[in-house]
DNA sequence: TGTCAGCCATGCATATTTGTATAGCAGATC
DNA sequence: GATCTGCTATACAAATATGCATGGCTGACA
């Protein structure tokens, strides 16, 4: 019943043991001990008049209240973090942290080299890649630079536009060299396809429709997009890939071209307080350049005219 | 140059330093002591390594820096004080604390009623009414519900269409007595107009083009929505206003009803993971019904047939 | 110019928080 | 069933942060 604000520390303590589940693995990742982890959780309990978690000797098993209260709790410590990155910044010399989210094929094909390339001119930077399949929440803050598909329609984002990354249908030479080339959408369903495992709502939007690219027909199944390309490359079967990643391997072979494309509408966003930042502003400068770049040689140009797109994936809704 | 994470309660002590502007201001405002705050200050200095004011005896001025660093800090405010509400909710007896989001005007003139209905209904309940002409900020968590223009293209919220929320020109019987009845819109410039004072984005996205609807021609110039509405009330001159709420005014009459008209895309929006809370659903869905009625009503259904439309508002961008 | 009201900085006694050590409890293992 | 390992809870001493009192500074005002 006190209405008192609970100290901000206390936040901390309760974040840590959500995620370590127990008093003593928080003391450690925290760098305190046990007794101070627990006086923590008791407070935090009393000022809030709640309980959140129940005591055990395998543990602390959190409440529902506690899960409610988790996703406020890792909003302070993304801003936190935030904070920490933007305080590190040297303007002057050019150096600091920045964080750069994306999605893991992006972040294992494609950013490497260009972000080797900004280091180079910039010794001084440490980058944090943040990479995972989910939208990275760039509006908590999670990172300051972020690759995005589809318009962001935030406020106080500063976005630009890259192009369409499109996607195709590609195997292995040796896979097509004992399974034969599929010459119709139809021939499909007799091959060995790559696709996903659960059908999130970004696979049903980029989905193509009136293809036999369904869940029942794939012979290996993953979510793991990095996976799924590693075995693309092996030679298991037929699956989509960024053109502009396939193109780099001419043992890979597009497929259908003619009647089979996706396409990711790319943006690069950043907060807008961060564009007055000098080392921002340059990053952000030098990584649109390259994925401008990128998204042009992932593009139709090179190939056949007249070919009909099956979908546009606009990523959501 | 210590690269150990600062207390979060720094961070707090940092925040009420730039709102209150001085160490003794600060200390009042936490129920601390001035040298305590002192300290903070310096500890927070130290481990990040930079400098965050200058002193003097007129109290602490922000470094260039420290401004950099306050929405980060704000935000991680937003989201301790988003955990105390969630935390204060009692789903058995339907009491908490809910904050609200919206425009003045509709704070003002729409909500209310709604509001007290449903406290009627859960006197529980405790709600908060955040106000502000520029957005909310939903996903920096100030606010648990909010009503927004514009289709909200945040992943992670729930957003309904409350639909469109039309404007018209309206003046008051008196004035028109007086200065008589404008028949076209070239008349307007000869009229006492009401109108913004900045020209924000918002304004711009809304205002009808071709219009003698600009800075140069008003008789009355306020960024305060409400207040441009009493002026209106009190027969200062013509402005726009929402027609659900002029209707209840019969003082209030329609002005060039067949060619201006605006509208602006509503819709009520909440974060996903307060969906699962029963409080949060009822005032949701209380809200929706509440808002799409008085949408409504404030449509164009009782006005003449065959009217064109200036502009469709879309708020942004 | 003297006085006052605001502010920050510092020294010191006190309160609070932390860590250490220990006890107790549940489950896995031999 | 004895033992070992993980966990939490409690008592007490050490470390730390806090408040109080004070001094020094600046600007406003009579």
């Amino acid at each position: 019943m006190a209405d008192k604000d609970p100290g901000w520390e206390l936040y901390r303590s309760f974040l840590a043991v959500m995620r370590e589940g127990s008093l003593s693995g928080a003391a450690r990742s925290l760098g305190m001990t046990q007794p101070s982890l627990g006086r923590h959780i008791r407070e935090l309990e009393e000022t809030l008049g709640v309980s959140l978690f129940a005591r055990s000797p395998q543990g602390l098993s959190p409440t529902e209240l506690a899960q409610a209260l988790l996703p406020h709790a890792q909003a302070m410590a993304s801003a936190s973090a935030a904070l920490r990155r933007a305080a590190a910044i040297r303007e002057d010399t050019m150096s600091g942290v920045v964080r750069i989210a994306a999605s893991e094929v992006i972040g294992v094909e494609v950013l490497p080299p260009m972000l080797a390339a900004f280091r180079q001119r910039h010794p001084g930077v440490v980058l944090e890649l943040s990479l995972s399949s989910r939208m990275e929440n760039l509006l908590r803050r999670d990172a300051d630079i972020a690759i995005r598909t589809g318009r962001p329609t935030q406020d106080a984002l500063v976005a630009r536009r890259m192009g369409e990354i499109t996607l195709g249908m590609y195997a292995h030479k040796r896979y097509l060299k004992s399974h034969g080339l599929p010459k119709t959408l139809a021939d499909l369903a007799t091959h060995a396809l790559i696709g996903f495992d659960h059908e999130t709502p970004y696979v049903r939007a980029m989905r193509p429709a009136g293809l036999p690219y369904t869940r029942e027909n794939f012979a290996l199944r993953t979510d793991n997009d990095l996976a799924a390309l590693a075995s693309l490359r092996a030679g298991y079967g037929i699956g989509f890939c960024q053109c502009g990643i396939a193109q780099r391997d001419p043992a890979l072979v597009r497929l259908l071209a003619d009647s089979i494309e996706l396409s990711m509408d790319t943006w690069l966003v950043m907060h807008e307080d961060l564009r007055r930042n000098a080392l921002m502003r340059e990053l952000y400068d030098h990584l649109a350049i390259a994925l401008v770049d990128y998204a042009e040689t992932a593009s139709p140009s090179e190939a056949p005219r007249g070919r009909t797109r099956m979908l546009r994936g606009s990523t959501k809704r």
